[in-house]
DNA sequence: GTGGAGTGAATGAACGTTCAGTCATAAAGC
DNA sequence: GCTTTATGACTGAACGTTCATTCACTCCAC
């Protein structure tokens, strides 16, 4: 993770709160501005745009994310004993940060997200259940819903025990 | 579903495919209005603002999904029959009409969804599921992941299987 | 001719963005 | 050490644009 200023900081963790609340529309820079405790003019110093702004927030969370989970990922244990760390992982974080999965949320389904991709479908985490999918670990029809949502893992969890 | 006017159809189809593509804040009336053939002030003869278009937009989508859904809830065959084909039919109709389920998803992720609540977690369905979990019909440890997603539903379906 | 549906230019508020100006600190000159 | 000059981060009022909403007007069925 790369180091950011404590002003950009601020910024991004008032962006974060504010827009999970009140939407993108609902949040004009200038809200964003008083509540990071900065000038509106000063977000400009940071960010070209607020779209860049907004776009920025979500790579930082999603980098954030990505290595929270990724040093679980190895050769040393089983498929098996990867996914459920990951998952586990990737839970508790969802779940001590609220704010970043409403963010996530509300980021994807936006026209803000250029990509269109769901939230894990590229880096290593990708990679991983894609090796999985293709060496039969996971025993369903449609393998892809493996990819849209973190929550749903709990399902393919009980999927693999039983 | 209640009947409703040609010209109230067609400011909805206009919304449905705009608002999918380019998002709420994307979309100005204008553009719904010229879309869908009519000026601008007429939208205002049937919706008092963009909200209540959006919202309404939403709720009518929902019923013709939940319409589409309730006939397959009878008792008359077992749980999981019952369950597979709700599963299938809803399957069908989000694949059949995709920018139905987009504009869900962008709905319930946006402030205009005031409910906060996931797609299925009223109605006749959600009582189905509720019955199901009740009468343990499902091997899960979380079982509110249910209601997250109807594209979940076909991991649940594997999971039912095995 | 009256009533109601439909129009679209006009209005005004909201908001993203800009930029002339401020100020604290650093560097240079004496 | 003290004064002057330069720097650039930061500010926030002002600008221009975009849009939701309105309303005076037209059109048409009866």
């Amino acid at each position: 993770m790369e180091e950011i200023s404590e002003k950009k900081k601020a910024i991004f963790e008032s962006a974060l709160k504010l827009v999970q609340k009140c939407g993108f529309h609902g949040t004009p820079m200038s809200m964003i501005a008083k509540n990071a405790n900065v000038a509106a003019g000063t977000l400009y110093l940071y960010f070209e745009s607020k779209d860049e702004l907004l776009t920025a927030l979500f790579n930082y969370n999603k980098k954030k994310v990505e290595t929270a989970v990724d040093q679980y990922l190895n050769d040393e244990t089983s498929y098996k004993e990867q996914f459920f760390k990951i998952w586990l992982h990737l839970y508790k974080f969802y779940i001590t940060n609220t704010e970043v999965l409403k963010y996530f949320e509300q980021y994807i389904n936006s026209p803000y997200n250029v990509e269109r991709n769901p939230l894990h479908f590229r880096g290593k985490l990708y990679e991983f259940l894609d090796k999985g999918i293709k060496n039969n670990q996971f025993f369903m029809s449609r393998t892809e819903m493996l990819r849209i949502n973190p929550k749903s893992w709990g399902v393919v969890i009980s999927s693999i025990d039983s």
